[in-house]
Formats: C-alpha cells, structure tokens, sequence
DNA sequence: GTTAGCACTCTCCACTGTTGAGTGCTAACA
DNA sequence: TGTTAGCACTCAACAGTGGAGAGTGCTAAC
C-alpha cells in the first residue's frame, strides 16, 4: 500500500498517541493532552500543526471546529496494522482465564457457552462463539433399533462422540433380522464418510437387500439426512450485549437500541459469525468495513478455532470502534488455544 | 378483604379511568382531563376530592405537587382484580397469532422458540416459555447399543417421542448376548415408571443376570441416570428483551442497563419461571409484590400450559407496571390454548 | 353534594451569558 | 527551516432566569 510511507516516524508516534488517549476517555484529544502526557519533547503547537496534517490524510477528524481530535476508521486501521503494542496478559489475568475453564463441561455446547461468556465478561464486550462446521467429520456408524413394535429409532454416531437420532413410526410387522441387515446395509453404505459428502443409497437398492417396503426405507433414509443435517448445523452463542451499554458512545438511547436490536436479530449474528469462517486465522474489522449498515460504528474481532482444517469454528468480539484492541486481540488468541485444547481433551475420553 | 368496600361506585369509575388513562399516555393524569375525557357528568373539582381520597387511600400517588396523578402498586392490584375489562382479541389479532403458528415445528423445543417469539412481538414485552417439566411422564423403553468394540450407546425413549442417549466407553469384550440381556433387565425394572421416580436397580443385582463387569453397568446406570435427568430439566426460552426499551419508564440509561442485566441473568429467569409454575392457571404479580430487587418496577404475568396435571410449563410476560394488563392477560391465555393444541398435534404425530 | 374561581406550586423550555478547552495563524526564535 | 509562544476565535457545556402551562387545594357560592 502506497500510503504507509505517507507518515513520518514523529506523525506516527503521534497518530498513536492520540488513538490510546481516546480509546481510554472517549473523549476528543487535543494537541496539549498529548504534548503533556507523552514527553515527546514537542510544545503543543508543533503537535497541532502535525495534527492538521494527520487530519487533511483522514487519519483524524474533528466533531467540530474546535473540539480535539477523534480518530477515523482509517486511523484505527492503521493503528491495529502497524502501531498496536502487544498486549502481555498479565500473570493474573491468564490465571483468570485458566480457572474460569477449570471447571469445565462435558459436553461440547456447555464448553462453548462457557467459552462465550468468560470471553464476554473479560473483555466487557458481547461476544460470539460459533460451534464447529463439521462437514468434513466422519461417519463412525449407524443403527436402526426396534423400541416398540411402531417405533424404530435411527441412531447417528460421528466421530468425537456426537449422536444424533429420529423416531421413526410405521404400521407394518417386521422381523428382527431384517433391521439387522439394515443396520448393515446403511453401515456398509455410509459409514466411514464425511458428513458433508455423503451420497445416500437408493430405496430400491435397499429394498432388495433386507426385503422391507420401500415406504418405510424412504422414511429411514430421510431419518438419517435428518440427523446428518443436524449434525452439520452449527450453533451460535452470544453472550454479553448489555455490556455495550457501558460504554458512552452508546448513552444515546435511540443508538442503543439499534445497535442492540440488531445484536438480536438471528441473521445478523449468522452472517457475522459465518463471515468470520472465511477469513484467515485473525480477522478485524473496523467500523465502515462492516456490510450492514448500523454496524458502521462497531469493530468486530474475529478468529477461527479448530484443528487440521476439519472441525472449525469461530469466536467474535463486538465493540464500539473505539476498542482497546490490543487487549481484545490477545485474549481471544489466548482464548482460541484454550478452546483447541479444551477439546481434544473432551474428544480424546470419548474416543 | 376489607378494603374491597372502601371505594364506592364513583371513586371506582375514577380510578379506572386514571388508570386507562395512564396506561396509554404514561403521563401523570390530571382531574381535567378525566373530567373531559370520560363523560362522567361531573366537573374537574369534584373529581380533585375524589382523587385526594384515592391518594389518601393508597390507590395513586403524586410524582409532586402539581402534577397529576400515578397509579400505585396498590392501584393496579385493585384494577387487576375488580376493574379490567377483559380484552376482546380483534378478529384480524387472532388471525395474526393462528397464522404465525400456522408454519409450526416438528420439534418441541422449536414450538417453545416460535411461540415464546410470537407472544413477545405481540405484546411488545419481553416473553419468557418454559418447556414442561416432565418428571410425570413415563419411560417407554431403554436400549443399549453396540456401536464399536469400544463404545455402547444408551438410549432412553420417554413417551411424547422424546429421545435422550449417552456413549459409553469401555475396554471390555462383550458378547452380543450379554447386552440384549441387559437391555431386557433394564427394560423390566425402569420402563413404565415415571421420570421424577425411577429407583435405579442396583448394580449387583444386574451383574448376576447378565454377566458383566460392575464397572461397566455403573457406568452403564450412571449413563441413564444422565438421560433422565437431562430429559427432566426444564429449558427456558426469553426473547423480545430490547422491547423494554420502548417504553418512557426506561428512558433513562441506567435503569435501562440494570433491568436489562436483570432479564439476562439466568438465574432470575429460572427463578421467574420456576416460580411461575408453583401458581394456579393465572397470574399477576405487579412491582413490589416480586421478591427479586430490582423487579420491584416490574409486573409479570404468567400462566402455565400442559394436560391433565403431568407436563406442564408456563408462559411469563414482564412489562413495566403501567402494562396493557387487559391486552396482556387476553394474548397469554389464548396463547396457552394454541400451545395446548400445538402439543397435542405433535404428540400425537408421533404416539 | 357539586362546582366555579383563584392563588399557589412545580416542571419544562427557551434564552442568556460565562467558562474552558481547543484550534489556526502569525510572528519571533534557534 | 523547524519549533514555539501568543493571540483571537469557535464551540460545547453549564448554570441562571423567567415565562408558559398544567395541575392542585381551598373557599365560597349554588
């Protein structure tokens, strides 16, 4: 990009100065704030006179004449590319995150909801996790069992220990060998599959083989799409939203609302977190970068979680543009390595 | 009650009247516009004593001197009880909630989202639905099924087509025999029993008649503990939050985001509906008479649904106590009906 | 028992002047 | 040539001020 050169060292050190004093008070800064707080060992009119310039470049804007100076998206931009400073995570609060996990769930859904909202309440901003897309998980098996003579169940096991099942009524008698070799015929067919790419078997291919009527095969077969589509769906978990109320740019009550509105909407929070699974490992997207509208004025963090390209999700982070960013960007790295860890724990006791 | 004598049949048409009155505008009602609005026969004088006997008498108060008057938790219990009109849903109102149900779900747990989103766009209030709890219903059957050398799965089947299972994990050699034995052991003691009272056999009296290691059937048992329990707890469905917002009452941020919190704290919602179901078809709990803080600007309303005293859940609505109460109590008990039939409908799909 | 009239109270709003923070520009300085 | 002190100017925020409007309680008359 050719405007990386555009700002000098000074201009830069500046530029930042300017974007850590506003993200801490939220309040426009002016060329003495910073010429005191950091000793550049610049008076506050050389520093005006950068600010100008940083302003006529759209790194900077001024709310009105005379107000100080509040960074645009293009100055966050910049800010996150190439002037954040690392954020260490303190001792403590890595012992946080560390002990909030400690207790953990068995079940996958509870580690993801935990995960939100240790996430959510450590940041102080809302947060989305999103369980893995497993469309490339295998098949481990399936079995249809007879619970009463109306009733058949089918029953989907993928690997890492996810079951899924339908019930299945019918009118008609059969013979226990004949679910038996149904059982074997779907298994032969489909096991050992991945989930997104699994090609059913025919009714009438089935039909021959276990000599039940093509009715009820029809309906099994369907069963087990069902289940398999199930499988396949993920989950989002939200959690947090009414912290963005803390935050003073949304103590306007009519933004508020919108903006929490919107974080209600399902398909916002779908389209956010599937758009995350696109991406690259660390994605943020700063305020006008965002597609939908009343999002202009958040910053989304997002990355993506999982292991050898099978089994990936995401987690987001919702903030007001002006985020502390370094922090959000090292707890959700943390974070995503706690979760990869969390489960292949859960999924190494099943296997 | 004694007091239900203290107003005569005038102070009663006034109360009624502010309380209408104040309810749509949410502004102190003042005896003018009382006098005017309701053609009463009596001029604004008259009522300025009658409502200086209602101050006096706790049924509303003033904000300070010189405004008009606000209904008291009092107030509203006293409207609730002897003054509300009921609510004549309007033909096209009816047509909106059978229409919005009409495209139903196969699942329950879809059913209880749906409806508590129809209620909550309805009313404009905040909508709790809280699944059945189910510790009446009866277990239909228990399998246990070899999925691999490694793992067997349980599966629990209650009636109402509910499907619960857990793996297992061992590291034994069984015989196919073995487990279809189990299965039979299992069924003959726990089927037919309702949920909230399964005694569990114990372990060595199932060792004797099948032949397995006590560890796997404690874990086998442990595994159907599990599911019973799981199938037991309740889910609690909330949507519709951010509608609060809408209302004056919380215009003010800080009351906003401490009433928003509240609605998003897990265990206020459970208490609510837990608290909810302990109560006869109807009720009202209106400000001050909720023991939780906080909710002491709340009203809520709630009602539960389900057949023949097993499975019952309930429906809560919460508003601010200047609430359409008459509108309120109309949509949620015809919306218990719909969820009745909805149930039935899906039950019997499946019986 | 009802009501018109009146004095009184209190909120709301628009208007005002003041204060403080910040800017841009210019002229002087190193 | 880059830096800085000084100055005039702008604007938001705040606190007072005063009138308008809504509502009350009380009293006296019907």
């Amino acid at each position: 990009m050719s405007w990386e050169n555009e700002l000098n060292d000074r201009k830069k050190t500046i530029l930042k100065s300017i974007i850590d004093v506003y993200i801490q008070s939220a309040q426009p800064v002016g060329s003495r704030t910073i010429a005191r707080r950091h000793d550049l060992g610049l008076g506050s009119a050389t520093i005006r006179n950068e600010m100008a310039d940083l302003e006529e470049l759209g790194y900077i804007t001024q709310p009105h004449t005379s107000a100080g100076r509040v960074p645009s998206d293009k100055g966050y931009r910049f800010y996150v590319d190439h002037l954040m400073q690392a954020h260490q995570l303190a001792n403590e609060e890595i012992m946080r995150l560390k002990q909030a996990m400690e207790d953990s769930a068995e079940e996958l859904n509870q580690l993801f909801k935990r995960v939100c909202s240790i996430v959510s309440s450590f940041t102080g901003y809302p947060t989305i996790v999103m369980s893995p897309q497993l469309s490339e998980a295998l098949i481990k098996s399936v079995q249809v069992v007879e619970i009463d003579e109306k009733h058949l169940l089918v029953v989907l096991v993928v690997e890492g220990g996810i079951v899924r099942n339908r019930l299945v009524r019918h009118d008609e008698t059969l013979k226990e060998e004949n679910i038996v070799k149904l059982t074997n015929v779907l298994n032969s067919m489909i096991s050992g599959m991945k989930l997104g790419s699994v090609l059913m078997p025919m009714a009438l291919e089935v039909m021959t083989v276990t000599g039940l009527t093509e009715a009820l095969i029809v309906q099994i077969l369907d069963a087990v799409k069902e289940c398999i589509r199930s499988v396949e769906s993920t989950d989002v978990y939200l959690d947090g939203i009414t912290n963005l109320l803390n935050y003073p740019e949304f103590s306007d009550l009519i933004k508020a609302r919108e903006v929490l509105e919107l974080l209600n909407e399902e398909d916002v929070i779908n389209s956010l977190a599937k758009s995350a699974m696109r991406r690259p490992s660390l994605e943020v997207r700063i305020g006008s970068e965002n597609e939908i509208g009343p999002m202009k004025e958040l910053s989304v963090v997002t990355t993506v979680y999982g292991h050898k390209g099978r089994s990936t999700g995401a987690i987001g982070i919702i903030g007001p543009t002006r985020m502390t960013y370094s922090k959000v960007v090292s707890s959700i790295l943390y974070m995503k390595d706690l979760i990869n860890r969390e489960i292949l724990k859960i999924l190494n006791e099943r296997e």
